[in-house]
DNA sequence: TAGCGCGCTTGACTGGGGGTCAAGAGGTCG
DNA sequence: CGACCTCTTGACCCCCAGTCAAGCGCGCTA
């Protein structure tokens, strides 16, 4: 870690540029349905803002093609139009931290109207948690014994999909560690400000498990 | 509840059927340009499935009219095409957890253009960060010295955030020496997935940022 | 039992989003 | 120099997500 710095910066930001056609080429194999007009009309959309040679030939910077990266995934995995895209990445131009669309809505109301209580089989076959990590995680005290509620719920969705990086139960165990001390500071804090109505430990566990989650992805 | 069951049907849970004008009432507040043409359309494309009665007319049960809540929600919030949402809730209702889409694709590896570099004037009046305050999370060093760039101005906007619930930067020096333990967990973990362009210790900076920000909201 | 408003269907139409296409002109490179 | 890009512009296209109008049937209530 830490070494060859000054290197990588030259070469993203020395870069070499790209015609329309040399990117086209790089994209294409993630994004068969890339075209030369497409690019074209990212740009005429305000999305992208490559350079121009002085006879007006389009050359992209290793970032124009990591941005278009970003607009195409974007578009393809979650939907997102056009101007939402734009409107996003302006803001982080801006040097804001917009979140996308990232609002869980009241999905959840669909079916479960009533404090959950899940069995292990349950468990597992929502969040496809397996029983070796569950064993695992319950080991570790990072999820509590049957019956479990939807806490717990969150909890093995995010093993699961921090599973997907290499990440168990193991490594985690120090983050809840200190995910706890934190909490203590923060409770020392916010405990005035709030009523006395403390929610449970258990709130907090998902707090975190959620933050987790996002952070993973 | 329950008297008059006999005739109604034995169908589950509460009796009360909403025509498609009520359904309407209902929801307009939330869903302003909703239309009985819009529920109609609902229907045809297989996203609800109201009963009828024996002439024809649409009748809602508490169930679908919550189901076309979260049609509404995931169109509206998260720009989800009808085909998408459909195809979700098909999955919902054979029992299976689909995930909709919120994969949070590779836009962390999207990079402000021109690193940007801020004076201290800059960054005040950016974040509206007192001077005091700053001097403070310089001193703690949770801030940079000048000139500033944009993650600490993430963290100048997060500072703020906090302080209007009496958080303040010697609160979160503790926090940033178990963030930092944490970075070196995560680090070890996900060392081996990615590159080796490593992103400076100041994206990381940004990123926590982020996610205390997210907190507090 | 008439009247009035709500609801039904069908088929035509529309507006916006997201591009494609073709023509004609001008670069670029081996 | 010739083959191959790339440029712009304007017209065109398809799909999605509905709207609209016409013509008819229900159902309440006065």
């Amino acid at each position: 870690m830490g070494s060859a710095q000054s290197n990588v910066r030259a070469i993203s930001s020395s870069g070499k540029l790209f015609t329309i056609g040399q990117v086209l080429s790089v994209l294409n194999p993630e994004f068969p349905d890339l075209s030369p007009s497409k690019l074209r009309f990212l740009e005429e959309q305000g999305l992208i803002e490559p350079q121009r040679t002085p006879a007006g030939y389009r050359k992209f910077s290793e970032q124009d093609v990591q941005r278009t990266r970003v607009i195409l995934e974007l578009q393809r995995d979650q939907y997102l139009p056009l101007r939402v895209i734009r409107e996003y990445l302006e803001q982080l131009d801006a040097g804001k931290t917009p979140n996308l669309p990232q609002v869980q809505s009241s999905v959840s109301k669909l079916q479960p109207k009533n404090p959950i209580k899940l069995t292990k089989v349950a468990l597992m076959s929502e969040t496809g948690i397996s029983a070796g990590l569950l064993q695992e995680a319950q080991t570790l005290s990072l999820i509590a014994k049957e019956p479990f509620e939807s806490s717990d719920l969150e909890i093995a969705r995010a093993i699961v999909h921090l599973q997907r990086f290499g990440i168990s139960p193991r490594h985690l165990r120090g983050l809840k560690a200190s995910a706890e001390r934190e909490i203590g500071i923060i409770e020392g804090v916010v405990a005035p400000v709030l009523g006395k109505n403390e929610p449970a430990s258990k709130s907090r566990a998902a707090h975190y498990a959620k933050e987790i989650e996002n952070q993973g992805a």
